[in-house]
DNA sequence: GAATTAATGCGACAAAGGTACAATAATAAT
DNA sequence: ATTATTATTGTACCTTTGTCGCATTAATTC
């Protein structure tokens, strides 16, 4: 028998945020928007407890870090986030890619149950910002 | 004028051991194939020092667990590691799979400079024993 | 062989995250 | 509404992965 989930104000809080961004947030992120007032290991668990759940993707970036973002299309123990995640090398953020992604066939012999990308470069407004700079 | 590096018996070793070896390394292989004989941060300043130099490049585990595999094109300063990487869920061993990686265009405005994927499945290896044990 | 300076070993340190356990607070049961 | 049950939280501590400063050692150069 599965252990019962239990609606705390933290998790509320916790879902607020990740509902609220259209980044993809780490711990530090949670931790200044709850004004540090909630404990590093609750937030961390909570975390991990939504991705058992089915309701949010972990994305590790280039250094190991973890970020968190809502699911769209997960079930409870079993992650369907195949879809691109972007880092913007300028603002740092990181996001959502929902374009399909298509990995192209692997060598003979090769079972691909997930994927995992990770693209980096400039994201729309940082490209923007870029381009007005160059051309004043 | 850049640092001169110098050509090592430790640097050998290491260069050696990347060669030797099919799939991406982490510290703790270079240390076991060491028996222990170097330093940690003698290890992982050397295998900096091949990715600066466009010898080496770095791969994430879902973990941020870093591995390191020999580049096959790509020149210091300038590393073209976009291919594949996979990740056995039995075997747990991490491969480059050279095949040409082709990322979907991205969405208006995103510019894409480097892109990052881990796919993680059964490799052919471990693909067989599976489908060896079934059939027995 | 001597001088120069990159590389090494050592110890301490840091960031990210997990664990054990007692205290607290949602739910369920009465 | 009150009590019982047990999920959740806070606290303190631990682990893993990796880095830094600095004195010592050893490749290169002269």
């Amino acid at each position: 028998m599965d252990r019962q989930r239990r609606n705390t104000r933290t998790k509320q809080l916790i879902m607020a945020i990740l509902s609220d961004s259209s980044s993809a947030l780490c711990y530090e992120d949670f931790d200044r928007q709850l004004s540090g007032k909630m404990d590093k290991a609750t937030v961390y668990r909570i975390l991990q407890g939504f991705c058992e759940d089915g309701k949010v993707h972990k994305i590790a970036d280039e250094n190991g870090k973890t970020y968190y973002a809502l699911c769209h299309h997960c079930r409870s123990g079993n992650h369907d986030d195949n879809h691109l995640h972007f880092r913007c090398i300028r603002c740092r953020t990181i996001s959502c890619i929902y374009e399909p992604l298509v990995i192209p066939p692997l060598p003979a012999g090769y079972r691909m149950m997930d994927a995992n990308c990770l693209v980096s470069g400039h994201c729309p407004n940082c490209f923007n910002e870029i381009a007005g700079y160059e051309k004043k």
